[in-house]
DNA sequence: CTGAAAGCGCTAACAT
DNA sequence: ATGTTAGCGCTTTCAG
C-alpha cells in the first residue's frame, strides 16, 4: 500500500503537491495535478486516516451507543442516524451494549481513544458519570429518547407525557373509566413519563389510576393479568406504555379469548408492525423514530461544527395517536359504560 | 489530554517504561510500575489509537455493511455481530447503505482507509468488484446471508433451498396441490434459492408451480392477488419467500376476508413478531439470525488471527420450520383436497 | 529491566 | 505554485 511519499517520488513532485492534489486543499498547476493523478491511478493510493488524525484532528466518525438493535425502535433510530451521519460525511462507530452499563462505560472510553468527533447515545441506565470525560475533552454528546441526567448535554426526546395523556383521554372519550395502565419493572425515563401522563389524565377526570407492573420474565403477564381482569370494578380498557408489554398482553388476552375492543379497549405505545396485522388492528401512540435519528445528527453536527459550549438544548418531538380499531373507534354502536 | 511522554516526564521514567506499563507488554519493575500508575491516575491518560496504528498495525475494528437496519433480520444480525465483535475486543464501524451499491462502494473504501481488521458484509447487490481491494490488502471479508459472487471470500448462508422445500412439502402433506409461491421483483440470492426450492418441491410431486412476482410498490399485492385467487384451478395454499411479502399478502387476505387456513393455507419465511400475534398464528421457516451473526464474527476472527489465505469456506446454517396454525395443523378435521 | 533514537504517513508552517 | 522541515503520539529496535 503506497504512501504519499511514494506517489511523490514516482510523479517527481514534492509530497505537499501530492497532498494538495489528494485533498484539493489549494491550487496546484494543471501539469503537476496531471502527473500526480497519473501516478495514483497507476499504483493506487489510499490516504491513511490514522496518520491524518495524528495532527490533532478528530476523526470524521460519530459514536453511536444504543441499548440493543434487536428492538425495532432502536434499530430504526440507528438506521436513520447512520444515514444522516453518512450524508454529512461521517462514519459511525456503533455499540449495542445489551442494556449493560458496564459495557456502555467501557465502550464509550474506547470511542474516546479513537478520537470520535461526537457521540449520540441512548443511555441504558441512569448511571452516566463516565460521560463527563467527553465534555472535558470538548467532544459533544447528544442523548436521544432518554436524557443523561445531571449532564450538560443536548437532549432529544419525544413528548411521552403528552402522548400518554392523548391516549388515555381517547379511551375516556369512548366512555371508559376503569383504564388499566400496563407498565414495566425497569424504571426508565420514557416509561415514567408515560405513566405520569396516564396518572395525570386519570386524576384530571377524577378517575382512580390502576397500574399493573409487569416483571421482565416472559410469563409475568400471564400470572398477573387474569386475576386483575376479574377484579372489581371491572377494567374496560388498557393502556400499555411500551410495545413489548402490549405484545405480551395481547397474546394473553387472545389466550383468554377476551374480545377487543368490546370487552377490553386497547391502546399501546409505539407503532409496531403487528399493530396493523392483528384482528382488530391496534390503536397506538406513534413516535417519529426516524426523525428522532435525523434530528439527533443535525443537532450534534451543529455542535461539532460551531464548537459552541452554549447551554445545552432540549428538543422535544411530538408523537401522534394512530387511531385504528382496538380503541373502539371501529365499533359503530358504542354504548357508554 | 496528556500523552505518554507527559506521563514519562511526570513519573520520572522513560517513555518506553510507560508504554510497557500501559500495554503490559513486558516485565517492568514494581516501583516503576507504581510510579507510572500514580502519574496516570493523577493527571489521567488515554492512549491515542491513531498513533498506535501508525506503526502499521490495523485497528481493532471490524467493518459491518448491511443494506439497512430497519429490517429486523438485518438488525438482529447486526446486533449479534456487534456483540460478538465487542466480546472479542473489536469495535464495529457500521454502515447501513440503504440497499444502494454506490453508497456501499464508497463507504467500503472509507473503511479501508480507516485500516479495519476485517469486514462483514451483507451485500446489497450482485455488483461487488470493489471488494477486491480488500483481498489485495489481505483484509479478510466474510459475506453473510448472500454470497459475494466471483470473490474468493468466506461465505455464511442459511440453507434457503432446503427451507423452502420443507415448507412446501409440509403444505403438500396437508393435501395441497395448488400452492402459490409469492416472490419479489428484486432478484436477490436468497429469494432465488427459495424459489428454486419451491419449484423443486413442486416438480418432485409433479405439481405445477405457480409463482406470483410482487413489485416493490405497496399496492402491488392488492392488484394482483385477488385475480389470482379466483383463477382456476383454485389455489389452496401460499408460500411467501420473505416476511415483507407475507405481511402484505396477509393484510390483503384479511381484507378479502379469506379464511386462513381453511380457504388458504399459509407458510412464510422468517419468524416475524406478528407471526405469533395474528389469528391464526403463522407457520414460518425461521432462520437462526443471531447465530448467523455470531458465526460470522468467529469465522472472520479466525482469518484475521491466522492470517491464512486458504481456500474460502462456505458455511451453511440450517433453518427450522416453526409449525403453527396457518398451515392447517391446528385444524383437526382436515380433509384432503 | 530500562532508555534513547528512529520513524510510521501525513499535514501545518515556513521557505522558495 | 511548489518544496522542505518538523513534528503529531506511539512502538519497534537496539544499546545499555
Amino acid at each position: 500500500m503506497p504512501t504519499l511519499a511514494d506517489i511523490a517520488k514516482i510523479s517527481g513532485v514534492g509530497v505537499m503537491s501530492v497532498s494538495r492534489v489528494v485533498n484539493g486543499t489549494r491550487k496546484v498547476s494543471r501539469e503537476t495535478e496531471e502527473k500526480v493523478r497519473k501516478a495514483i491511478s497507476r499504483i493506487g493510493y489510499e490516504p491513511n486516516e490514522a496518520a491524518r488524525m495524528l495532527k490533532g484532528h478528530r476523526a470524521r466518525v460519530l459514536g453511536l451507543v444504543v441499548p440493543e438493535l434487536a428492538d425495532p425502535f432502536f434499530a430504526i433510530c440507528a438506521n436513520a442516524i447512520q444515514e444522516a451521519a453518512r450524508e454529512a460525511g461521517y462514519m459511525t462507530l456503533m455499540v449495542a451494549c445489551g442494556h449493560n452499563v458496564a459495557v456502555e462505560r467501557q465502550q464509550v472510553e474506547l470511542m474516546l481513544r479513537r478520537k470520535i468527533a461526537g457521540l449520540i447515545v441512548i443511555p441504558s441506565s441512569r448511571e452516566n458519570d463516565f460521560y463527563s470525560t467527553f465534555l472535558e475533552q470538548k467532544v459533544p454528546i447528544i442523548s436521544v429518547d432518554r436524557p443523561l441526567e445531571n449532564m450538560e448535554t443536548d437532549t432529544l426526546v419525544v413528548d411521552n407525557r403528552e402522548a400518554a395523556i392523548q391516549a388515555v383521554e381517547h379511551l375516556q372519550s369512548h366512555g371508559h373509566r376503569n383504564i388499566l395502565c400496563l407498565t414495566e419493572e425497569e424504571i426508565v425515563f420514557t416509561t415514567l413519563e408515560r405513566l405520569a401522563g396516564y396518572n395525570e389524565a386519570m386524576l384530571t377526570q377524577k378517575l382512580q389510576p390502576r397500574v399493573l407492573v409487569i416483571g421482565s420474565t416472559a410469563g409475568s403477564v400471564r400470572e398477573s393479568l387474569p386475576a386483575l381482569l376479574n377484579s372489581t370494578p371491572t377494567i374496560t380498557a388498557i393502556f400499555a406504555v411500551a410495545d413489548v408489554l402490549a405484545l405480551e398482553a395481547l397474546r394473553e388476552l387472545r389466550r383468554l379469548k377476551v374480545q377487543i375492543p368490546e370487552q377490553i379497549a386497547f391502546i399501546a405505545f409505539d407503532d409496531f408492525d403487528a399493530a396493523t396485522l392483528m384482528t382488530p388492528t391496534i390503536t397506538v401512540a406513534a413516535q417519529p423514530v426516524a426523525e428522532l435519528g435525523h434530528t439527533a445528527v443535525s443537532l450534534l453536527l451543529e455542535r461539532i461544527k460551531s464548537g459552541s459550549t452554549d447551554a445545552p438544548r432540549r428538543v422535544v418531538l411530538k408523537t401522534s395517536l394512530l387511531i385504528r380499531e382496538s380503541c373502539g373507534c371501529g365499533i359503530l354502536a358504542k354504548t357508554s359504560k
